[in-house]
DNA sequence: GCAAAGAATGAGCAATCGCTCAGGTTTCTC
DNA sequence: GAGAAACCTGAGCGATTGCTCATTCTTTGC
């Protein structure tokens, strides 16, 4: 149950690599079809098509699995916001910000099962540090890019923010929801008004509100889902 | 691994509800000091003080235990909701909307770890009709609340405020934070801000914006933590 | 006071889990 | 093509888990 989480041997020939790939693969399968008390190194092995023994020649421990699940997305979220806030874009705040929501949209939407899991791991298990730096980094990340526009105590906003979109891409996820469009612009209303920037974009009626809410308007923000 | 989540028999003598209860506490007890995957029924047993046949003459699974400990949690809120959105008390839409948002931090900010345990079980569990039945009336009742304010999407505004919420006060408490005062205010912000009811309370600038965001204002709408 | 019902006990079963290891197969290197 | 290195195999070990059941103790109703 404890012992390293580090990669145990690094695989050097071609095959060895395709192996690695397909445990990961086979894991993340599994988190999003069965969630993360039916995954068992057994059954990873299994789907995978190779053998438990193999399976610990790459991995110290399940968790050394799981961990490295996280870590592979959440580098790619750090990527995706790096490049989402990037400076010298010509871009204003407004533009980097609906980039960024974007993102998160686009993380989480899809597989909200894995998404979930992948969550309640990260408070059950006492990962490895470069999980823990990246998801540092992500907040890091968000803090700077509002302090830059203006925000005040923005390590504070971001955490906020962070985990009040989290919570709300994945309900809608759960709840079927697809329409990335709408939901984008429900997300982009909550920061906004989270963050005070009040009337520009989609500003409603300040008495009955919301009638303006609903349909499809222009399009083309969001790029179509994962694979 | 399945099988009934009703329990198996009424306790008749006060010998036997106390020893339900002690079930039910040592099971909560657990989950908040060590979580989900360190609860076994074994376990709980030796925590209420109790042996296992007797915990198995109550309870059909281990998960009948956690569905019930859900259960009341959430029947909890429920009516907190409910007191909190009842009409008649002369409370205006804003007044009411700040005793939801107070309910759901008490219910939320004192054990981030049970909260986040029950939550990720609710998305893992087969749960019995009526837990899922309160998940709906909580949704329902927010829902009707907006609807009466004259928001559009009602449904959709509650789930989407409901699991931001959650989100946000979730992590705030995981990150240590006690300041309830404080995260109310934000609370609010997010949520006047999806609403689109903008202004009022604690208006910020338009331009330069969050500056005034700081500090500590008033005081005294919170009560004090859970026992 | 006594029988029946209710309540509690805990050794231990069957199943499952994470993981090891002794041995085979494939690929690389020269 | 031969030796070495890398890679793969899978039966099964030890530990743990959820849970049962035969038995004993306690309370209730009369």
């Amino acid at each position: 149950m404890s012992g390293p989480i580090v990669p145990r041997k690094t695989p050097r020939q071609a095959r060895a690599r395709a192996t690695v790939e397909a445990i990961l693969e086979a894991a993340a399968r599994i988190l999003v079809a069965e969630g993360l008390e039916r995954l068992t190194t057994n059954r990873v092995a299994e789907v995978a098509g190779i053998s438990i023994g193999t399976l610990y020649q790459y991995f110290p421990s399940k968790e050394a699995i799981l961990a490295e699940i996280l870590r592979a997305k959440r580098q790619q979220l750090l990527e995706d916001i790096r490049a989402a806030t990037a400076e010298g874009t010509g871009q204003g705040f407004e533009a980097r910000l609906s980039g960024l929501i974007e993102a998160a949209i686009v993380h989480q939407l899809g597989q909200p099962t894995l998404a979930r899991s992948l969550e309640y791991l990260d408070s059950l298990l006492p990962l490895e540090a470069e999980t823990q730096a990246l998801k540092a980094a992500i907040l890091e990340r968000v803090s700077g890019f509002l302090a830059r526009g203006g925000i005040a105590r923005p390590e504070e906003s971001a955490r906020d923010l962070v985990a009040a979109l989290r919570g709300m891409i994945d309900a809608a996820g759960l709840a079927g929801e697809t329409d990335r469009e709408a939901l984008f612009r429900r997300a982009m209303r909550l920061v906004r008004g989270y963050l005070g920037l009040e009337g520009s974009g989609f500003a409603l009626d300040r008495d009955a509100s919301g009638a303006e809410l609903s349909g499809d308007e222009p399009g083309g923000i969001l790029p179509p889902g994962p694979p």
